[in-house]
DNA sequence: TACTAATCGAGACGGTACGTCGTGTCTTGAC
DNA sequence: GTCAAGACACGACGTACCGTCTCGATTAGTA
């Protein structure tokens, strides 16, 4: 029901990915990094795309936390921090970057993708609401549309851009969300918090 | 100083990418495809990569048009609009994603996106200055930071999410970082309000 | 341990080399017409050279029987009408011709054409035995002398002066090589035979 | 009528063939060596061969000087000498070696190599003439044949069998022909024998 | 001295074959 | 039931030379 070296393929899988990316990564190199034969792996995993999704979805280096910090703020704030950590820092950045890269190019990729952020999603809903309950954020809000401004900036500046996340990157985006960046000279603008007020 | 099919030769790489994907994409595809020998691709592009970098830079289907809408709100909105086309519709969006997704994996394509975005943001400035001008924009704003929260959000909801952009998506998106979304039951004037509202 | 359509690919070579020569003889070509991959015989062979050297060898087109017709000079002819008809009747001919050629540009063939001829000599020895208790040669006489220059004699005629031999050819070689050619008058000379006299 | 640096590319011809070999020697190689286009050797020579073909018959290394030593065996001894010399001295010999060699797989260079022993034979007739006139050759020997068996007892000792060429080799091969090798123990007088001694 | 051939360099090209890597499949025999 | 070992057809890689072509630029020699 399962090949025998499980682990060590799939690691070998995240490693190879993480030292030379999505398309320089192959069955053999993983096959020879695992000490397994090459026909091993193919009677366990289809494709690539296949042995690569069993690998990250086991792989705890994707994981995260759900932070409960008090305040709607705060907890974008974390979580924002924690997936700049993920696609910045090696070498889970390594894997994350190639995979999420990978899954455009690969039908199953995109569903471990796909699965990644729903994942994601469900788990982050506490935090709205939390928000909710303390009157920080308006039923009418669409906390998905909040969670694909921020990562997707993140993910833009950091891959698409190629720019390093200035310290307050996270801040002021949460910032940005939360308060708004129209209105010049509104109070609300610009300053960290008056959550709730 | 130009191979004589170079128009051939770039049409066939981007319809191949199309296609077939970065990934399946092969050099003597697109010879066969532009009818030129293999070896002529290679006399001028050291590289998949690279033949799809140039490629994308001489491809005005990845151009854009900068709006002028008289409002910050509504040139965000055809800002955003614009680029879900270009991320959904094909066949520029079978190349658009493709090769953005490759950039993960290749630096020459990641320099291709990196220019590409520096390219639009550029463009992208007067919009800024005139809103500024407008009293639209608090002078403390980020442009950049507001472009890659809407563009981010764009990518991340198409692509990883993997999710239809539904008919009010950019307006709401706009609404959001313009607005932002917290601050429940406070009554904004002055606009059709949506996210927050 | 072996390849496992061998004797076709050996065949394809042999055939395809007498077809078209050494230089026009291409793995590729070899592959197609042995209904085998390339790289099978690339995973078996090294070269070209290589390859041909095992066709050669396990070739028994260029096998010989060694005479014994009470003679030496019987032996030698017949030795020799053998090698004549090696070097001059199609397909063997094409075989042996070229690949003795080749030999001079590759040292895998000529390693071959080194066994090859210290093969034959070996198996001549007998020959030569029997001549000397037949007494009709001296035990002081070089058999391998005597090969070489039969042997170089057919070889330099038929290839490098490109003249038939004609008919007599071979018999005046062995004649001119056991009696001499000096000493005009000597009634040894010019005739046939005297063998042992 | 005849390329401006003519001398220059047929050069560059020979001693890339003295290096490489025939099979390696490129058409590119020799006009990047003679500083000429490529094109330019087109222009005058049809192929590989054929450019070789002209160097061949305009280097000097490969002539020789007709002997006359006041008997057929001293002329034939130093003949041989010379084409021994000839086939194992570098650099002349890797040329006159792997041109022979290529010879056979190309027709155009068969037709030089026939060119070269034809104009050796025809310049070595003075010496049979000679040798007549003192009585040394029998009026029914082929001088034709006494070249053949000697040059290619060289030639094959060489470069088939690739045995070194001892110091008396040529010297025997002379006697054994002039004298021939069969009957034992027969007391010829009159010269060094050895062979048939 | 100017002209007018002949000759050349440069650059590009279609094409063949090279030798290699990786794919995904299959069979056999061991554990 | 799981695996290693090994062989394979196949597609593509990136490279080396082939032999050809066009187009200007040089050279000569000769008018």
């Amino acid at each position: 029901m399962a090949p025998r070296k499980k682990d060590d393929i799939l690691n070998a899988a995240l490693r190879l990915l993480a030292e030379k990316g999505y398309e320089r990564l192959t069955i053999e190199g993983v096959a020879e990094l695992s000490g397994v034969n090459k026909t091993t792996i193919y009677r366990w995993w289809p494709s690539k795309a296949a042995l690569l999704g069993t690998a990250l979805v086991e792989a705890q280096e994707l994981g995260f936390d759900v932070p409960d910090t008090g305040s709607l703020r705060g907890d974008l704030h974390a979580l924002l921090d924690g997936l700049a950590w993920l696609l910045t820092t090696p070498p889970a950045a390594d894997i994350a970057v190639a995979a999420l890269g990978a899954a455009v190019n690969s039908p199953e990729l995109a569903e471990a993708a796909k699965g990644f952020f729903a994942d994601r999603f469900a788990r982050e809903q506490p935090i709205f609401e939390r928000a909710r309950e303390r009157g920080e954020l308006a039923d009418s809000a669409d906390p998905m549309m909040i969670m694909d401004l921020l990562a997707g900036a993140v993910w833009l500046r950091v891959v698409f851009r190629q720019l390093p996340l200035d310290d307050g990157f996270t801040e002021r985006a949460v910032n940005a969300v939360l308060d708004g960046v129209g209105r010049p000279g509104d109070p609300r603008a610009g300053r960290p918090a008056r959550a709730g007020g």
